[in-house]
DNA sequence: ATCAAAAATGTAATCGATTACATCATAAGC
DNA sequence: GCTTATGATGTAATCGATTACATTTTTGAT
């Protein structure tokens, strides 16, 4: 791969003036750029990004963190921060961190490194310290997943508010035993989405039923099959369940079909993110709805903005209740 | 955010013996080392990629292309190539493509520009001619989707075999009326299943019925749907279906439910893929397994061969048919 | 104590770009 | 034709690391 140095030796003028023609200084006659411009063909030139960034410290990359890339919910969010970012000619690299500390400081460097001039973190299991540090000398924001005392910028929905709407569109449809699959509670958005049940139970005057309440450790259908199971087991069971992914809804419905009962029949489900399979199943699927491509691009708008220096405010979205078989009883 | 420089001074050496602690050189005396070591920590010092790649035109990180993250097919692979990465000291990115043309540039560019030492190719859709020109001087493997004429080293199931395995299991079952849903046949594996396909039925002696093969031109699930749609209203229905794609066959699924009618018993269903949905699905899917955590172990151990010089064979695996309830009559 | 060999450290070139400043060429004004 | 203003191009420093080679220090044998 030739280097600066030979196609300003091709085209019999300085690495200065080739510079110039490479990024559109005006001050180069049209004959010299020409020259330059045959030169750079015929040695099939193309600038190093190393040598460029290393002079002027910005590298047009942006990273995104996410926990897995086999959660369908990041999809949309990511196409949002992908059109934005480059619509704005930057460029985005995923960076799954499998929730694994040695693969976060690897992306974390890259930053540091000025490999990449920003992070959109949307990794709930991130180790918060280490963002906040960072932070502090470079550009990030959370999306989706937030820590409310960090300082950083995020864009997130109304998480509590979602749930609540949740639980209350059950409740209006007269269900009075409605348990709540969570996930860990460790999780900002688990703890914000149990609020919201509780307060629709609570201004219902319907009582909180720990047996009603099930955390599991993560959120594969899996762990909404054995959520459900259990549920199932209780004292009384629910007429009516709301999971806090539609991952764990759909175990669930699983779980519910296998054990010869129908939905919403006997029990309704409500999930949370409307991932594209949450319309494939049967019954489909009611859920919470995020603008999750809108999320994506505000987060890439913020991120741009506060890698040119400017101060970013935190962002609230609006979410949408979908209704969809699996509470049409 | 200090440099080597810094370092240097702070601890009272030239920045040649930072340098040498920095990358274990044995020449330094412990306590020199200490001193240097003791500068790094006050000065939260961390070295520059840049600077270093510059110098050694290494970065030891691997891009992995895929049209899209939403497909969960590449997960496990995905996996598989990160675990491999890591245990040899490179780090992945993963390039979302969207089969951009424009975004494919972008990704192509960090390698020719050594920001990133080789690429793990997954797109289908991408194009090959800048993906042939760039293997002359550029590590390159090709994972799961392939072009046999390229040169560039592969790994990949035999999918003729998979799709004539997955079909005589169907004829197996007495089934002779077995349509096909493939996916555009531009992909190479789209002809080879095909081909699969139209050898089990010859081999069996049943009449191939152009009437019984739909092409999609992309696999989401509503293609699946509309492909199953067109199929329920050929003159003779078919009485199985062998989809490419779990997701396909997931949408055709769907699609069979809305008609009244019941899998297995007036249909039965097969894809491909064995992702996680899969199993979500009522009935559950029967489908052909690759093994993708190896598969994607393999790809990454064959890139970082060839970065470090070796020439490399293309590899093919073995795949499995898993028998779940859609084709349990 | 002296000197050679070995070990530790320093000096400066290098990677490939950008850009402030210097220099040279051209055109305009008189 | 001479001076000056303006535009085009070149020179060389710079970014942050690595490393061949030069220099200094230490070690050990006599």
């Amino acid at each position: 791969m030739a280097n600066i140095q030979q196609v300003a030796q091709k085209a019999g003028v300085s690495v200065a003036t080739v510079s110039r023609v490479l990024n559109n200084h005006a001050t180069v006659t049209p004959k010299t750029r020409l020259k330059v411009e045959q030169a750079i063909n015929e040695l099939n030139y193309e600038p190093s990004m190393l040598g460029r960034n290393l002079r002027n410290s910005e590298s047009r990359l942006l990273l995104v963190l996410i926990p897995s890339i086999s959660n369908p919910f990041y999809t949309e969010i990511i196409d949002g921060i992908e059109d934005t970012a480059i619509k704005n000619n930057y460029n985005i690299l995923l960076c799954d961190t499998d929730s694994n500390p040695q693969r976060e400081n690897i992306y974390f460097n890259l930053v540091k490194n000025k490999l990449a001039d920003g992070i959109i973190s949307m990794d709930p299991a991130v180790d918060m310290q280490k963002l906040i540090d960072l932070a502090e000398h470079h550009p990030i924001i959370q999306c989706s997943e937030y820590d409310e005392n960090s300082c950083i910028p995020y864009v997130t929905i109304d998480n509590e508010l979602a749930a609540y709407h949740a639980v209350k569109h059950l409740i209006k449809l007269g269900h009075e035993k409605i348990a709540l699959i969570n996930s860990d509670e460790k999780f900002l958005y688990a703890r914000q989405r149990r609020q919201g049940y509780e307060r629709a139970l609570s201004e219902f005057n319907l009582p909180i039923n720990k047996e009603w309440i099930y955390n599991t450790t993560q959120l594969e259908f899996e762990f909404g099959q054995q959520a459900m199971k259990k549920l199932l087991q209780s004292d009384e069971k629910p007429s009516a369940v709301f999971a806090v992914s539609d991952t764990l809804a759909i175990g669930a419905l699983k779980e519910i079909n296998s054990h010869g009962l129908l939905v919403p029949d006997d029990i309704s489900v409500v999930g949370f993110d409307k991932i594209s399979f949450s319309s494939m199943t049967n019954p489909t699927l009611t859920t919470v709805s995020q603008p999750m491509y809108r999320m994506g691009c505000t987060a890439a708008s913020m991120l741009i903005d506060s890698i040119q220096g400017n101060k970013v405010e935190s962002i609230v979205l609006n979410h949408e209740l979908v209704i969809r078989e699996s509470t049409m009883g």
